[in-house]
DNA sequence: GCAGATTATCTTACGGTGTAAGATTGGTCA
DNA sequence: TGACCAATCTTACACCGTAAGATAATCTGC
């Protein structure tokens, strides 16, 4: 069930997953899902709990580096074969086994390679904000590209060159080649990766993994 | 009635935004609304608009990277003002002139710093990706954390430190101070920002080196 | 002053959504 | 055979955006 929920989604949008239409991928009644769900929720959650498990987990041996941008860009190809999955993400309250496995791992890859709690607190959330960013702004221009495919022209004639002469050139930019694939988003996420390797060379002894980390003092039971 | 609509959307969220909820707002038929636009979708874009020209554009003169920080925290503490404008940002179709000019305000002073093309182009999304998928976190935690107040504790029965020390380890982070305000945010956006000084200073008006070098062939024309 | 046009509002209705409540079918087992 | 039960379907409701048209209020030109 979850696979045909999946499989409508990719095709045709998350807002195309009603329960009607995902009744009908079924061969069956509307109200009949809500036998196996309690509510469309369950559903969501379901099939986002598919998706990020196939998000490839940092590494544990080697070069934390590249373990990291492995992982990234895993989660940024996992994110572009299921664009719908992007958003529900970042909304509130979709947490499973699934995102804590990934964030454990992550976080425990930072820890190891010398961040301290702090830092890797940092380095974590700069991380997700680019692959979570960067992919959403990338599912969203590539879907506003797909409906308006002479958005080029379209905007030509509404915006001259001579007024938005830098985003003109911009665009241009988009069209290159050597900008595609992984490279826009490889290039952000390098620039985080370099930073923090500089804090990290820099600060060597700030308090490296000797200590286990372990919950102490709850500060305010914040999440 | 936009100033309505966006009282309605700060208050309670993008999705109480409705006709009839607006039109009782306005002391009004829901139909009513209908007479001064065509659309719903012409109120979520004529709301969008008047937030995002909130936004602080870069100032022209001084120091760049000053420049683009206070921007980039403008842009921060606008969206946070008004909770659902981010995920609109990032869809599809919603690009008025406030947007427009702030883009070509940005892309300029890359420019003008003396970044190459290539180089505003790829700075441009990191920055983006960076503005909108922090806020995005941001305004998603935050909402669950207000629903569930304590979140903490529900997360200790469910997940237990033992199992997942390096994210209670996270959410310790969570708590302290030092982290709030714009100090989480200002990380990864100093990260970006260091990254980009570096070059500019390293390769004047050169290609990026993390382009890994490929066969560029068609290019093609979109967007 | 008053007919006609314009502007603003309301009423009704339709097809879509998630889902609550309960009827119905078919198979298994005592 | 009669009871149980899992699986499915039927009906209905409140909400959504909005199409179509009726109605009321105001302005305009003679």
């Amino acid at each position: 069930m979850l696979r045909a929920a999946i499989q409508i989604a990719d095709k045709s949008g998350i807002e195309a997953l009603t329960m009607r239409n995902l009744a009908q991928q079924l061969g069956v009644e509307a109200m009949t899902v809500y036998y196996y769900v309690a509510k469309k929720d369950d559903i969501v959650n379901g099939i986002l709990e598919l998706v990020v498990g196939e998000i490839e987990v940092p590494s544990n041996g080697g070069d934390w580096r590249a373990a990291l941008r492995r992982s990234a860009i895993s989660a940024h190809q996992v994110l572009l074969r299921h664009r719908w999955a992007c958003s529900l993400m970042m909304s509130p309250g979709r947490i499973g086994p699934a995102r804590l496995r990934y964030m454990e791992a992550l976080l425990g890859r930072l820890r190891e390679a010398g961040f301290s709690a702090n830092m890797t607190h940092h380095a974590y959330h700069a991380l997700d904000s680019h692959i979570l960013g960067f992919t959403m702004w990338e599912v969203g221009y590539s879907a506003g590209a797909r409906q308006l495919p002479d958005m080029g022209a379209a905007f030509r004639r509404q915006f001259p060159v001579d007024r938005f002469p830098y985003i003109a050139e911009h665009m241009g930019e988009h069209g290159k080649k050597s900008n595609r694939s992984d490279g826009e988003f490889g290039f952000g996420l390098d620039l985080i990766l370099d930073g923090l390797e500089k804090i990290r060379t820099n600060r060597p002894a700030s308090r490296a993994r000797t200590d286990t980390p372990r919950a102490r003092r709850r500060r305010r039971p914040n999440c």
